[in-house]
DNA sequence: GTAATACGATACGGAACGGTCTCGTCTCGT
DNA sequence: ACGAGACGAGACCGTTCCGTATCGTATTAC
């Protein structure tokens, strides 16, 4: 332990004083690692994702790879982790508009992104693996979040009556998208929501 | 699996008149080998499926699973095509009670099964195979035939509007139980089909 | 009894893969 | 100029797994 001989507690004006010698990493790789991770798993599933091939498609060596991530599990969640952007639930006054504009934006989304995405092999990778669990149930959360509010403004208006359960409300809501993007591949589009909205409100 | 020390007495004397010598094949080894292979499916993926592992739970030589499926995809597509037993829809002359009776049949096939299936793993084996993906259409395809003819006949009596598109009743009816049962892990009893029957209808 | 086949067990070749390591090159700070 | 560390490429080892082959035993028909 060293006495307080002299300084009064110097404040720390260093955030980062410890600049590593020698080349730094280069972020690009960075992001064609993650970039290749989320392809292939989109492509072949987690069971047919190979960190060989991750570093090929990325362009880089397995070095590369291991030298940022301990293990091809620890490669995998980051990539499904950096996959949650939010989306937020506009407040039109009409939990009909709301909830029409809301899911007319996820619903660019998954035109956008060609229908093919990383949710299947997340849930099947979620039965047996407790840390995957957690991401999914995080992701999850996060996605109801917009609707739960957008649903409970609407109950305090009176718009939807007071006894109903918000929780079975968000499934109805959420869970024809779901099974349709996961089971039977019917058209997610603005057609499909309004009649998905007349049926429920 | 130890072969039986009694004579299985067939009385079925001769339906197949083309006999082979030799040692009969032991059916008993067929069912141990399809619920060893639809266990494992359950505990660890399809990925995590190798026919060792199935010949050890099941008792069985390996010799002796190929001696009846030429690979494991060959057995992996019989053992998840043995799993589709058929629900069928009552016709009470009311549609709510018709589709109460028939989801009360299915949350109690949840509860039985521990809620373990072999769905996830299905799902995702579709996204790159194409012949799981016609097993999970045909899958689809038959869980909803039950509750179209229910929509159907509710639709001629006048019970619904004729302008609801049936496609999209069905995703809301089904769409909510497939969301718990896959993402969010809640609960799927009695009173969750009350209340999504009492939002949707 | 004899031939034919199934059975469990196990050895084996070949392939794929994870993770480590080395090599020569490149890019930083000093 | 020099040292340190990142880089791509790929060799390397241990493991897992599929699918085949073999062995000794058990079970059937004839």
């Amino acid at each position: 332990m060293a006495p307080p001989a002299t300084s009064p507690a110097s404040p720390t004006n260093d955030v980062r004083p410890t600049r590593r010698p020698g080349r730094p990493r280069d972020a690009r790789c960075d992001h064609a690692i993650l970039q290749a991770t989320l392809d292939m798993l989109v492509e072949g599933g987690a069971a047919n994702l190979s960190i060989d091939g991750v570093a090929a498609r990325a362009g880089v060596g397995k070095a590369t790879i291991y030298r940022r991530w301990s293990s091809r599990e620890a490669l995998l969640l980051e990539a499904i982790g950096s996959d949650t952007t939010m989306m937020d639930m506009p407040d039109t006054g009409s939990l009909r508009t709301d909830l029409e504009v809301y899911f007319g934006g996820l619903v660019e989304r998954f035109a956008k992104s060609g229908g093919s995405d990383v949710l299947p092999h997340l849930i099947e990778a979620a039965c047996y693996d407790a840390e995957v669990r957690g991401s999914l149930d995080e992701y999850v959360a996060k996605r109801q979040t917009p609707v739960r509010t957008a649903l409970q403004r609407a109950q305090q208006r009176g718009e939807i009556a007071p006894g109903i359960d918000l929780k079975v409300m968000i499934d109805v809501l959420v869970g024809p998208v779901i099974y349709r993007r996961l089971l039977t591949g019917g058209r997610i589009d603005r057609p499909f929501i309004r009649k998905l909205l007349d049926i429920v409100l």
